[in-house]
DNA sequence: GTTGATTCAGTGACTTTGTCACCAAGCAAC
DNA sequence: GTTGCTTGGTGACAAAGTCACTGAATCAAC
């Protein structure tokens, strides 16, 4: 339950959606919702896991990926305030296992909301609906869009569009990034991630210390990540 | 609109959920749906499309698969009879574009539903909404699947398993495919397929010769395909 | 400061997989 | 037969992953 007006306040920030939602609807989200926090590094869900509760992010990222068993992984999505994990939504309506693990990237805000509300709303509200929807189209093309690029694309260029990516959200000019967190990022291995960035410094791309990654030449990397 | 008795007694029985819906939703059904035939091969839906009907599949078979620039194509799921292309509903309900290709890989005979229809019953049809949310489910987690055989599985042992998966559904001993065939399974390419068969063939594991492949040694394929 | 542990990155040898170019075998129509 | 198409085979190479090991940077404790 949710009764500090700031904190309702804060919830329909975060998910706008709400506001088209009939008052009676908003009050009992309110009364039926718990507000949780979640510190960095823990998990949310493991694969395999059945899920018990869906979580409306506020605050923070969480972060979806597979788990191989000789230890690479590879990023998912990432679910951001204002959005859930669909995939747990899928799960929690068909009764199945969570096929990936979920991790809180950031310390995270919450608010959780049980399984037997979840199948009510998606009968009785139709922004509810149409919020979900969204989401799961997201997600979909988002996960259809990964294994794409794993299948078709070349680590370079993954690589160079992944740097110019963070370039845009990360103030300054250099990336704080150890190429281990790269390669799980991509779905490749420490050993070529490093092996790929020195080839790019070698060619005055980009130049790489410890932890930190510089861009230089960054219309030439735009033109690389694109065609070969 | 389907009124032959004998239509509607044949979509009931592929679709038995419809069973537990009421008599007037049945009706509707019924009134707004209209029957299509597909020949082999024509084409679904294309990358990029947005999807103007969703397809409930009576009879046949369709393909949805990815294709990559250079040619490389992998299967991502199937759509059997009984079933439907959630990806689809995803995209009507969400205004997306499709994100694959689609193709019937035998004749198909489907019934087809308007948006506007997908989208009331949503609203309106508990059962329709357990049915959708069951193969969206079962979908994301066969394309989790394919992600994490792409990513953390050899070639050799997926291929394998797939030809040992092949071997329950295709009576007689042999597997009628072309490696070409089996390379836009599995994403990989012919020329690599064919080495690999060249490899289990002279381990004796099979036998391979023009369009047909024939598996000598199940107990010791079986074995391999778990682990190398 | 020095020491030691820990994290991070670099390297070489090797394997697996994909790509390219080209050729050969099987099959069908004429 | 000959011609043409489909299917499969091969070698050389490139891209990516794996393994084992080394070294370098950073940090905490002393």
């Amino acid at each position: 339950m949710i009764d500090d007006p700031w904190q309702r306040r804060r919830l329909l920030d975060a998910f706008p959606f709400l506001r088209a939602t009939p008052e009676a609807f908003r009050a009992e989200l309110f009364a039926q919702v718990a507000l949780v926090r979640l510190p960095v590094g823990q998990l949310i869900c493991h694969d395999g896991a059945h899920c018990t509760q869906l979580p409306l992010v506020l605050t923070g990222t969480g972060r979806v990926y597979k788990l191989g068993e000789n230890g690479r992984e590879i990023t998912l999505y990432r679910v951001h305030p204002g959005e859930s994990c669909v995939v747990t939504t899928s799960c929690i309506l068909s009764g199945r296992a969570f096929p990936a693990f979920a991790v809180c990237e950031s310390a995270v805000e919450a608010v959780v909301v049980r399984p037997a509300e979840v199948r009510r709303w998606m009968a009785t509200s139709e922004p509810w609906r149409e919020y979900i929807f969204g989401l799961i189209a997201s997600r979909l093309q988002e996960v259809f869009g990964v294994l794409d690029a794993v299948l078709f694309q070349r680590l370079d260029q993954r690589l160079m569009a992944y740097l110019l990516g963070l370039r845009e959200t990360v103030s300054g000019r250099g990336i704080h990034m150890t190429h281990q967190a790269l390669a799980a990022e991509l779905g490749s291995s420490r050993e070529v991630i490093s092996r790929v960035l020195k080839d790019m410094e070698s060619q005055g791309l980009l130049r790489t210390t410890r932890g930190l990654i510089e861009l230089l030449d960054i219309p030439a990397l735009e033109l690389r990540a694109r065609e070969g």
